[in-house]
RNA sequence: GCCGUGUUGGUCAAGGGGUUAAGACGCCUCCCUUUCACGGAGGAAUCACGGGUUCGAAUCCCGUACAUGGUACCA
């Protein structure tokens, strides 16, 4: 069997959605498992929705994701170029072949002629508005046009496209990995533009091409390309061969969590959860799209549950590391019908990695995140023992902001409620005196400071119980975190001391 | 409308002729903890519908419904 090479080709017109990250992940994963390449291609024809910037943006996502290409248009590989839009003279090489093979035509009709159509077919009432074999003997091509009149069409340069004439009472069928067999009428497919007016080609002819052309394999795409899979059928049929066609999967949709439909940027921006894996900022309107990694997930995480969104490995597994998936991914267990995203279940995944990264790991992450408080980190050692103290209460990176802020800063205010209405002068007493003997403890570890706690409320006569809620206001500001004493113990004697007389102060 | 693809708890899902129909998220109860979590033990909740085939159907077949995608000189 010849090379693995798998494919992914996005359009840089906006940032890079769920799908489209899942979509990448799975041909990774297939290119990885069989030791084969990843080729990434960029499809930039679309004039009108090219988005300076967003190349980049696609590159810097799959960094992040550490799902990068064997050969793109960065890394550079063997089939340069990788910018469609850089390819684009061999296009119509292969676009001219089809007409000359009788496969495609050459239309004149304007935009003006194609919405007349379309008129008088919905007044005709009929079930198609397209431009197929049914209509194009009355439309303005190569076909119905005599080859002089069409000559003359062409030298006075009058704009045209190339049509692919789709063959009549045909059934075209191929194998999808995913869906075995699937078969499509040709009577029900149009006659797709292949080349545009202005040169560029169309989707259609340009996988078709490209994947010819690079040697592609295997070609993993969203279901919503299913639909114009027999359009590139009948392309490979005519121009290079069924034989050497790629295997097709068509990958289920990723949808809305609420209603239905596919999930886009704007189901993010309304139930309030990334649909990108970066920030994106539009430049044409300065619009941002909130971003998985801005908002606090782990790259490991957020593959992760990209690759659980329609495909598990049948033991109920549900945490893998990126090369867990490379060994165990399967096409074969990839699902058909699409799934509902679901935002709650995608913190779930984080928090469990979270858990499972080290101190040390996380350190970079959350020294971020802190100096996004203006809290400066100096004591990494430090650092890493809050990490693990309080790193199973995290969900996303951010929320070490309030999970581990106060081992570095004294709370400036705390929630009174909670002390004010059990508070007495016996309590009072009591923390004047801790303070006493927590400055003459010889030794300052949490054995002894709870040990002195207890012993201090058992001879004031206090249940030890009813004086840790206001020790945890007077040292987190708050009732949160990890255990009283293990808190004192790492902010220190003098903090400690200093937190119990802040508080008193401000009560 | 037409064409394609789907349909197991609220969500993700295992299971592909005989199962008490796994597991996870979420939700609820209890335990742990005089904080918040983590952890542990329980609980509620499911095979879209109708016909077949079969001794037996969530599983195979046919319809229907519903969902979703496409139906552009967008990808």
């Amino acid at each position: 069997m010849s090379t693995i090479r798998v494919r992914f080709a996005p359009s840089p017109t906006g940032g890079l959605h769920l799908g489209g990250v899942r979509t990448v992940l799975f041909n990774y994963l297939f290119a990885k498992k069989h030791g084969g390449k990843f080729i990434l291609r960029i499809e930039d024809t679309d004039q009108t929705r090219y988005v300076e910037g967003a190349e980049q943006y696609i590159m810097d996502c799959l960094q992040w994701c550490g799902l990068e290409p064997d050969e793109s248009p960065v890394h550079g590989g063997p089939y340069a170029p990788y910018r469609q839009s850089e390819r684009k003279d061999m296009y119509r090489k292969y676009a001219e072949q089809l007409v000359a093979d009788g496969h495609a035509y050459y239309a004149f009709d304007t935009p003006a002629e194609l919405e007349a159509m379309r008129e008088e077919l919905k007044a005709k009432g009929s079930s198609s508005l397209q431009y197929d074999q049914t209509v194009r003997m009355g439309m303005h091509n190569s076909l119905r046009l005599l080859p002089e009149e069409t000559q003359q069409l062409l030298d006075a340069g009058t704009p045209y496209v190339i049509r692919i004439k789709v063959p009549a009472n045909e059934t075209v069928s191929f194998t999808d990995m995913i869906r075995d067999e699937i078969s499509f009428d040709t009577n029900t497919v149009d006659d797709k533009v292949l080349l545009k007016a202005d040169g560029m080609p169309t989707y259609h002819l340009a996988v078709v091409v490209d994947d010819y052309l690079m040697e592609i394999s295997h070609a993993f795409r969203g279901e919503e390309w299913l639909p114009s899979a027999p359009v590139h059928i009948l392309l490979w049929k005519y121009l290079f061969g069924l034989e050497n066609m790629p295997k097709w999967a068509h990958l289920p949709l990723i949808l809305k969590p609420d209603g239905n439909g596919k999930l886009s940027k704007r189901d993010g921006d309304r139930l309030g959860f990334p649909v990108y894996a970066m920030d994106w900022k539009d430049p044409k309107n300065g619009e941002l799209t909130k971003g998985f990694k801005e908002l606090g997930f782990l790259p490991a995480a957020f593959v992760n549950l990209l690759a659980a969104l329609g495909w598990n490995d049948g033991t109920g597994q549900e945490i893998f590391t990126l090369e867990e998936l490379c060994d165990k991914f399967s096409i074969d267990r990839v699902h058909k019908g699409g799934a509902k995203f679901d935002f709650e279940k995608a913190k779930w995944y984080n928090a469990e990695w979270i858990k499972r990264t080290s101190g040390g790991d996380l350190a970079n992450d959350v020294k971020a995140v802190l100096a996004a408080q203006q809290i400066a980190v100096t004591d990494d050692a430090y650092l890493i023992q809050v990490i693990d103290l309080v790193k199973e209460r995290c969900t996303l990176l951010n929320d070490f902001a309030t999970q581990a802020g106060f081992f570095f800063m004294a709370p400036t205010q705390w929630d009174m409620e909670a002390v004010k209405p059990k508070w007495n002068e016996d309590k009072k007493a009591f923390f004047e005196a801790l303070m006493e003997q927590y400055n003459s403890l010889p030794n300052w570890d949490v054995a002894s400071i709870e040990q002195t706690f207890k012993d201090l409320a058992t001879a004031k006569n206090i249940k030890p119980g009813e004086l840790q809620l206001p020790m945890r206001v007077m040292l987190v500001g708050d009732k949160f975190g990890p255990a009283v004493f293990e808190i004192a113990a790492m902010i220190g004697r003098t903090g400690t001391i200093q937190r119990i007389q802040a508080f008193m102060g401000a009560l």
